[in-house]
RNA sequence: GCUCGCUUGGUGUAGCCCGGCCAAUCAUAUCGGCCUUUCGAGCCGAUGACAGGGGUUCAAAUCCCCUAGCGAGCACCA
C-alpha cells in the first residue's frame, strides 16, 4: 500500500470499502473547519470581509494570520473581500512605496486574491464629506487645544471649551483644516462621545489631525488634513458595505468608538471579532518590521528573504508553501489571547504539500572523498521511493565518491551507498562487497547518500542557521530553480539557483 | 490610576453562550514499536492540560465571586 499514490490509494479504497472513503472526505473536509464559524452569517446576504494592510513595509510572518484567516472565512462562505491600504499616516507610520505590491504579492503567495483593492490615501475626499455630515449632525467639533491639555481634561472626565461651538464654526474651521491653514497640532476635528464616559479610551477621539509632511503617493501629496484610523476605516467599513471585521485586539476598543460616528450616521455596525497576537519561536530576530528593517539597513539580515528573517519573503524563497502558512496560521483560530506559532506545525504542514512532487537527490556536505574499487557503473536511486512510476536518476558513479565524515564507518566495516551497494571501508578506500540488502535488514550496515567525485555540483545550501556548502549528484546540475527537492537524509530545500557552471545555491525549508 | 479582555498538555486548538453523554477533541511535538535502500512518508502505541481559591448545584472546564498572571486601550500611530 505504501507503494501507492494517494489517487491510487483512494481508487482501491472506492472498490475495498466505499463507506471508509466517504469517511475520508468527510475528515478532510473538517480538517478545513479548524475556524469557528463567524457570527450571524444568516443575517447578511453575502460575507464580505476585509483586509487592511498599513503599507509602511514587507510583511513578516505575524501579517500572514490576516490574510490567511479572512481569506479562509471567505472561501468557505462563498464571500468577498477587500484589501484596503490604510495608509493615512505620512509620517510615524509612513508608508513604503514599494509595500504595496510587496503586500499583494504575499497575499497572492498565500494564495488568496481580494475581490477590490483601494488605499484610503485615494479616498480622503470622501472622509472630508462624512466629517462634514457628521459636523451637520452635531457629532463633531474642531478643537485647537494642546495634546496634553485635552488629555489632562479628558482624564477627569471634562469637556474643552471648543465642544460647545456651533455647527457653522465646525465648518468653517474644519474647512480651513482641509485647505491647509494649520500647522500640525493646531487643530483636530474632534467626535462628540461621552466626555465622561467611564472607559477613558472612548471619550471624545480624534477623527482628523493635521500633517505637515507630504504623503509619499504623489496622488496625495497635497493633502495635510488627514483623517485617523478609527475614523477612516469606521466609514469604509460601511461604504464597502463589510458583514464582518476580523482584526487584532490592539483594536479592542475602536469598535466602542467608532459605533458613535455609526449612531450619527445611523448605519448598523458590522460584526466584529479580534484576535491577539502571535508570537514566533525558533527565530533570533524579533519579529517586527522596523527590528527587521533596521537588521537589513546594517547588513545584519542579507536582505527581507534571508532564510534567518521570520518574514513571508523568507518563507517563500525557502520553498515554504503559502498554503503552508496559511494552514498554520488557520490552526491557531481566533481567540483573543496571545499565541506561540511552532514553525514546526508549517513545517508539518508544508511537508504534507511538497513530499509527493519533491524528488529525491542527494547532497553531501563537507564530503571527504574515497576511492571506489568495484562495483557497478552507474547507480539507480529512485527519483521518488512511493512512486515507482517516476523512474530513477540514473548517477554515473567513477571511481571516487564523496561521503559525510560522519557516514564513513570505521576501518573493515561496510555501509550501504544507497542506490548503488554495499562497500567495506579498508585503508582509505571503499571496496564493493556486493551483498544483498539483507545485510542492511539485518542492521549492520547503515544507509548513507553519496556524491561520485567527478561531475558532483557544487552546492551551497543556506539555512536558517547558517550556510552549508557540499557537491549534489549530477542530476542537480539539470533541475530549475524553484524545484522543491528533498535532499535525502538532508531535508526538503528548495533550489534557488542553478547555473550551467559553477555553484548551484539551495535554500533550506526544513527536514 | 481608569477601562476592556484573556488564562485547557511543550505548542496550538475543540468544548464554555444553552452545567450532566468531558476520567476532556483534534493537530503538532516528544518517545517507543513496525515498515522502509532517507534522520522523509506510512502504520501502531505511549506521554501530557481544565491558572489558584471560594460559592451555586444532585452534578461545574462550562454559571457566580475573589486572587494571581498576561495582554490591550486611555496617541493629533496603524
Amino acid at each position: 500500500m505504501n507503494a501507492l499514490g494517494t489517487a491510487e490509494k483512494r481508487e482501491r479504497l472506492a472498490d475495498l470499502a466505499p463507506d471508509r472513503l466517504a469517511e475520508l472526505d468527510a475528515a478532510d473536509e473538517a480538517d478545513d473547519r479548524t475556524l469557528p464559524e463567524l457570527p450571524n452569517v444568516e443575517d447578511y446576504d453575502e460575507v464580505r470581509l476585509r483586509v487592511a494592510p498599513n503599507p509602511n513595509g514587507p510583511w513578516h510572518l505575524g501579517h500572514a494570520r490576516m490574510p490567511a484567516v479572512i481569506g479562509r472565512y471567505r472561501e468557505r462562505y462563498g464571500g468577498w473581500m477587500l484589501c484596503r491600504f490604510d495608509d493615512t499616516d505620512p509620517e510615524t507610520k509612513r508608508p513604503d512605496l514599494d509595500a504595496y505590491d510587496a503586500i499583494l504579492g504575499a497575499i497572492e503567495y498565500l494564495g488568496f486574491s481580494p475581490d477590490e483593492v483601494v488605499k484610503a490615501s485615494d479616498r480622503v475626499e470622501t472622509y472630508y464629506d462624512h466629517a462634514r455630515t457628521l459636523i451637520d449632525a452635531g457629532g463633531a467639533y474642531t478643537c485647537s487645544c494642546p495634546a496634553e491639555e485635552f488629555s489632562l481634561l479628558k482624564t477627569e472626565g471634562t469637556a474643552c471649551p471648543h465642544r460647545e461651538e456651533d455647527p457653522e464654526t465646525a465648518h468653517a474651521e474644519f474647512d480651513a483644516m482641509v485647505a491647509g491653514e494649520y500647522d500640525a497640532g493646531e487643530r483636530v476635528l474632534r467626535v462628540r462621545t461621552d466626555i465622561d464616559h467611564k472607559n477613558p479610551a472612548l471619550r471624545d477621539w480624534v477623527a482628523f489631525r493635521m500633517v505637515d509632511t507630504p504623503h509619499p503617493r504623489e496622488a496625495a501629496a497635497e493633502y495635510r488634513c488627514w483623517p485617523m484610523l478609527d475614523f477612516q476605516s469606521g466609514i469604509d467599513d460601511h461604504l464597502f458595505d463589510v458583514s464582518h471585521i476580523v482584526r487584532g485586539i490592539d483594536l479592542q476598543d475602536s469598535a466602542k468608538r467608532q459605533r458613535y460616528v455609526y449612531d450619527y450616521f445611523d448605519w448598523a455596525y458590522p460584526e466584529v471579532l479580534h484576535w491577539g497576537h502571535v508570537q514566533v519561536e525558533a527565530y533570533d530576530v524579533a519579529m517586527s518590521t522596523s527590528t527587521i528593517k533596521a537588521a537589513v539597513a546594517v547588513g545584519d539580515l542579507n536582505g527581507w528573504d534571508d532564510p534567518r528573517a521570520p518574514t513571508i519573503a523568507s518563507l517563500r524563497r525557502r520553498g515554504i508553501r503559502g498554503e503552508a502558512i496559511v494552514e498554520a496560521m488557520a490552526g491557531l483560530g481566533t481567540s483573543t489571547s496571545n499565541v506561540d506559532l511552532a514553525m514546526s506545525s508549517v513545517y508539518a504542514a508544508n511537508r504534507e504539500l511538497v513530499d509527493d512532487e519533491a524528488d529525491r537527490r542527494f547532497f553531501v556536505r563537507d564530503g571527504v572523498e574515497k576511492t571506489l574499487l568495484g562495483g557497478p557503473e552507474t547507480a539507480e536511486p529512485p527519483l521518488h521511493p512511493d512512486l515507482e512510476d517516476r523512474g530513477v536518476r540514473e548517477i554515473p558513479v567513477g571511481g571516487a565518491v564523496r561521503v559525510e565524515p560522519d557516514d564513513v564507518p570505521p576501518n573493515g566495516k561496510r555501509v550501504w551507498l544507497k542506490g548503488l551497494g554495499p562497500v567495506r571501508h579498508t585503508r582509505n578506500a571503499f571496496e564493493f562487497t556486493g551483498e544483498d540488502i539483507e545485510v542492511v535488514r539485518d542492521g549492520d550496515v547503515d544507509v548513507v547518500h553519496w556524491v561520485p567525485a567527478d561531475d558532483a555540483v557544487p552546492l551551497r545550501l543556506r539555512t536558517m542557521d547558517g550556510e552549508e556548502t557540499g557537491h549534489a549528484e549530477p542530476g542537480v546540475a539539470a533541475c530549475a530553480a524553484d524545484d522543491v527537492v528533498q535532499f535525502e537524509r538532508v531535508g526538503f530545500a528548495r533550489l534557488d539557483r542553478v547555473p550551467d557552471d559553477g555553484e548551484a545555491v539551495a535554500y533550506f525549508a526544513h527536514p
